[in-house]
DNA sequence: CGCCCGCTTGAGCTCGCTCAACAACAGTGG
DNA sequence: CCACTGTTGTTGAGCGAGCTCAAGCGGGCG
């Protein structure tokens, strides 16, 4: 065996309770924070009116479910706000996190009837959530949407592959390099400081993102200290001190 | 480091010659063998003309570069016989072989001006070749060949992950077997017999992909064999001797 | 107050990598 | 025709990076 298994997350929520997931009526594109980031933002700011028609607005605690794998899929979201992951399990409780989705992104990119993740909701969240039919006639009616939708499933792939040559060639160090590198890009797109990166997630989460124990997570993390390439107090609350250093680190091809 | 770097492949071709990727007009999508998994079929039989108008027949030897990681893409291609492989190199040589490509299968799934990979041609292959500008109007003339795109996006992006979980969390015995019941489901699909697996590659190549060294690969060859999993004389004809204890070893969530 | 969870650190071991050798084979050139 | 060379696949021996196991600390919550 390659890998301990992760203790099973409890099966509903965190820290003992579940809150239900809070669905209110959708209020409209106009304000949205998440709207240039996202599909949506293919759709001329006239035309959101058949977006908000068909948009729910959805709220989940942190810890909450969105979904299970294997599950049938009903609809599709929007994140707007708060961090969520897309997690993999295998029978004996090896996991994969295969993303973590944050303001902007996209939750359905699969021609499954089924979920392919299980996804969590890390800190508290919210989305904007489509019913998939209403989305088929969204598409054929805007064929801008389809094309947004299609873009984002070539930017998830493309980042699937650059985790794939993590996984499969980098060493601890540059994968963790690699992944707070980008987190921090992404999270500058979004109005965050360039240098500073949140991780509302676990070492655990880390780890299974990036096919690594805890302890080496927790290890590459005091490495990077100790070579004053990162300093944080908090081990969710990372502050990049020479991301160019750090790149130099993850050394790709461009 | 975590691995050590393959040697580069020659620049051009394999033993020693390289012939230049012949070009010949279209013929026809009606005898074409690859269509019913392609793109291609998105669109009903009488409607190909369009297809057949843009459409140009490539050829290309075994060890020919389709196309380089980082060149502008003029052309998005369907792969009518033979096999390819995509290779992403880090500076220091590190390779990781995103894929193996098949009678069927698109290139093309990136919203990126430039290619995404390295495309080589493993055994002697055919391709059809459509320019990006055609492309795009045939897209806005059939949106069903837009939705054929975006499903072939979802299935590279669920094998991807796919990879990603093996990659991350899975041992060198579950990986080679995962991978050749994979291979084997394909080629089936294909017209291939059921319990045999054709892999023109080298083991390099399957290191490349699973994250593993050509000695593992071969090891774990060894081991299947041994333990009366695969029969082989050619390393390159493998027989699947039960695939039903293959699946077993890769125990996955379904 | 006590328990549990998450993070960190240490000690030791194992599995897959590194290094090395060899066989089989194909292509090359004398 | 055969010696020579380079490539591919296989196997062995040994090592070290990352995993396993274990312990401790701090914070949040009941």
């Amino acid at each position: 065996m390659s890998n301990r298994a992760s203790p099973q997350a409890p099966p509903q929520g965190v820290r003992g309770h579940t809150e239900a997931p809070k669905r209110e009526p959708h209020v409209g594109c106009d304000g949205c924070l998440a709207r240039h980031l996202s599909v949506c933002a293919s759709l001329p700011q006239e035309e959101t009116r058949d977006l908000e028609a068909a948009a729910g607005k959805l709220r989940l605690p942190a810890g909450a479910t969105l979904a299970r794998e294997g599950a049938p899929r009903r609809e599709v979201y929007t994140v707007t706000s708060g961090m969520l992951r897309q997690v993999r399990v295998l029978a004996d409780g090896r996991r994969l996190v295969a993303g973590f989705l944050q303001a902007g992104d996209f939750i359905g990119l699969t021609g499954s009837t089924l979920h392919r993740h299980t996804i969590e909701a890390i800190s508290d969240t919210a989305l904007c959530a489509f019913p998939l039919q209403g989305m088929r006639a969204l598409c054929e009616r805007h064929p801008e949407l389809g094309a947004g939708v299609l873009d984002h499933a070539f930017h998830a792939l493309d980042a699937s592959e650059t985790n794939q040559m993590a996984l499969a060639r980098m060493t601890p160090l540059e994968r963790l390099a690699g992944f707070l590198l980008d987190m921090a890009r992404r999270q500058h797109q979004r109005g965050g400081e360039e240098d500073r990166v949140e991780l509302p997630m676990t070492r655990a989460d880390i780890g299974d993102h990036l096919g690594l124990t805890v302890e080496t997570v927790s290890r590459s993390f005091t490495r990077l200290r100790r070579e004053d390439f990162v300093h944080f107090d908090d081990p969710h609350h990372i502050e990049l001190r020479a991301p160019d250093r750090l790149r130099a680190l993850v050394q790709s091809t461009g």
